[in-house]
DNA sequence: GTACATTATATGTACCTACATACATTTGCC
DNA sequence: GGCAAATGTATGTAGGTACATATAATGTAC
């Protein structure tokens, strides 16, 4: 299906419009996949993504702000997703003690364990981006950061 | 700034891993500048669309179904959107006489000329595609349909 | 035409997000 | 040390989203 289809939009005015929508589109549309694939393991996507980057740290804490910078979706509250976390008892928090403003997350036993079931799962998703080659993948992720990175030019 | 930059992950297993995040990462950062761009204007992203939808009829009414069907992310609730530009008085709502279960929606003179305020301003936006050729952005749309194609040859 | 399925929309609920604000702690300056 | 600014996190609130369910109208089989 062409995004012309998906939206039932027969044209658009140019093919910079075309590509704001369709990259919106698209990214909505995986991150549907996403959200109905974890929700049959009982988390949300912005959980498992915390629990995923914690689980990189191997035994080291992370404070909430370092959370933060390493997470895809910024503007969500890290606060609150640790807290859904904590009371699963996928990562334990504690008061830093050099700076006790800070909050020390680690990941648990339990949690480990858990994201490690969906390791093999998980790797189905990425099959949607399968369908390119490794080329074109490639040319894709350099698109991309070009789209982001074009904003100054554009102020 | 690249993707591994953005989220400070140094490396991805692969180069389609790295294309998800990379597009949901690009697309909730697009995302955030039309948010923060609409809100300017008192309305939201979704009423936003919604209501160019609606112009593009040009004065035909459309059902609450066809509308999602045209809307860009469909897992929202229509029905509450149109309440909203209801509400500012930018739409109106009106039982379709053939079938009584339809609601007709339309743009009235004052949502056309409030989303007219826009057409300007909200074309800076798809400056964002700008920072490519006409030829890199075609091919990205090339690219995201592909995404989205390859799901079937993917189960 | 009655019963049942289907369609179109609206609403209730729980959760999530954006943003403002609060609170505690630390830092820097005098 | 005392005070203001900065920092790190948590929380309150309004609104948005996902999904189940409700309500009403229509279509269909008999």
């Amino acid at each position: 299906m062409t995004i012309e289809e998906a939206i039932k939009q027969p044209k658009f005015s140019n093919e910079y419009h075309k590509l704001m929508v369709n990259l919106l589109y698209t990214a909505s549309w995986v991150d549907v996949k996403h959200q109905q694939f974890m929700k049959g393991y009982g988390i949300t996507v912005q959980q498992f993504n915390v629990l995923r980057i914690l689980r990189g740290q191997k035994g080291n804490p992370l404070s909430i702000n370092c959370l933060i910078e390493r997470m895809i979706d910024k503007s969500s509250n890290a606060s609150r997703i640790v807290d859904k976390l904590e009371q699963k008892g996928y990562v334990l928090r504690t008061v830093c003690p050099n700076d006790r403003r800070q909050v020390e997350v680690r990941i648990t036993e339990k949690g480990i364990e858990f994201i490690g079931e969906l390791d093999e799962p998980v790797k189905s998703l990425q099959h949607y981006a399968e369908g390119l080659s490794e080329q074109e993948a490639h040319t894709m992720n350099d698109l991309l950061d070009k789209i982001r990175n074009s904003e100054i030019t554009n102020q």
